[in-house]
DNA sequence: GAGTGGTCTAGACCACACA
DNA sequence: GTGTGGTCTAGACCACTCT
């Protein structure tokens, strides 16, 4: 046996994703025990654990206790995407960020926006419209909800200075969120701040964030056409 | 002393990310370090490994060696995307599944797919268009390349019975993969085969896969208008 | 050099899902 | 019942990075 023995977790999930793909394991049939890998690879279990869950949360295998685990029949892709913070993206990118609100003020939301946010009667709103820039030329637009029930003291903030986002990552913790993702064509609004024609395709962002089970803030963003993001598999 | 101890990693997890919304630990400050914690929570200090790692990976939390842990000051949210495998989904909704081929035949990429694929001089390709369909109605748009050097066999594959996507996963194996999502205007044969109007904006993936440093193929979907892709943060 | 997180080990018990 | 993965423990050593 010349073989060497596989003493950490990356080394025994290299050999398992070199199995699946070389077809060594079928899609859809079992591979051995933790225990039998253990075994052959001359590592703990424990270690064998560890690398086949990062290779199931990876979507490449399915396991369940006392059936085993078998190779994905359909490996449901997953990709991890970092939701961009436009002020990181933008200054990385080497271009100057800017700010600019175009409304700040509270208002009645429209019926779809309350039920998302699932608003109960008397929650009050604020409503914030703002652009974004990299080196003067709008990137994002954004039309955000904030919940003033939820978050009283949005109230007070001066959303001329600092941009909505970052004074609710700052100020108002949220538990878990939704996100959405979709192209529309450019309305007139659209289309003047972000100095593209009507009609033209945006790539849009939709996003609310809880505390708990109150609604935070529902936002929709819309990016400068041409717009892309990417990310590995 | 009422406390009980947190003795599982999850139980951990959630005591950390109390502590982390409710700001006994402010963006920017160090946390305690695992052993504290250990000793503090009463269990082992691989159970609060497994539990930081875990909000780390959240992007809630950064760590270092020797700097130790603090709470992230700008939690760059990372969203888990699933992929979605059209034929799943369409029948998981309850819908038809549909899928119909229009051209499957060797054609010379243009250069920006070509370079986007990193294609040697002389591999030659097979190009697919299709429609996939829910009840009928054409549901996705999809314009393959498929680099025939990399997957020979694929030269034989009756792509009129079976997708490709379906076909590449049994019988093509890709070590990984970019994607990008992004927004377009319609143009006429999009247009056309999803019957939506010229210049509608449709939401579009682009994927292309490798194995190895070699690149398996490279596709575009068209996704019906009103198509949203969700997640959960 | 020294302190932190990253990982491995060996053993143990538990939870779940199958027969 | 029984076998599988899921997890915990206590201890150990290592790798990295900060001073």
């Amino acid at each position: 046996m010349g073989k060497t023995d596989l003493n950490n977790w990356q080394a025994v999930q290299a050999e398992v994703l070199r199995r699946i793909h070389t077809r060594i394991w079928v899609p859809g049939e079992l591979i051995p025990t933790e225990q039998a890998l253990a075994q052959e690879f001359g590592c703990a279990r424990a270690t064998v654990n560890r690398a086949l869950q990062a290779v199931s949360d990876a979507g490449l295998l399915e396991r369940r206790r006392k059936a085993g685990t078998r190779v994905a029949l359909h490996p449901v892709r997953k990709a991890k995407l970092d939701i961009p913070i436009l002020r990181q993206e933008i200054e990385g990118l080497g271009h100057r960020y800017g700010y600019h609100a175009l409304i700040s003020q509270t208002q009645t939301p429209p019926q779809t926006v309350q039920t998302q946010m699932q608003a109960d009667v008397g929650d009050t709103f604020l409503r914030v419209k703002s652009v974004q820039s990299a080196d003067g030329a709008p990137f994002v637009f954004e039309d955000r909800w904030i919940n003033l029930t939820t978050v009283p003291t949005a109230a007070q903030a001066d959303f001329s200075q600092i941009s909505a986002n970052e004074w609710l990552v700052i100020n108002a913790p949220f538990s878990h969120g939704e996100i959405a993702f979709s192209a529309l064509n450019a309305d007139a609004e659209v289309a003047a701040q972000l100095v593209v024609q009507q009609g033209a395709a945006i790539f849009v962002i939709d996003r609310i964030t809880w505390d708990e089970n109150r609604a935070v803030t529902s936002v929709r963003q819309f990016f400068q056409a041409g717009y892309q993001m990417q990310t590995r598999l």
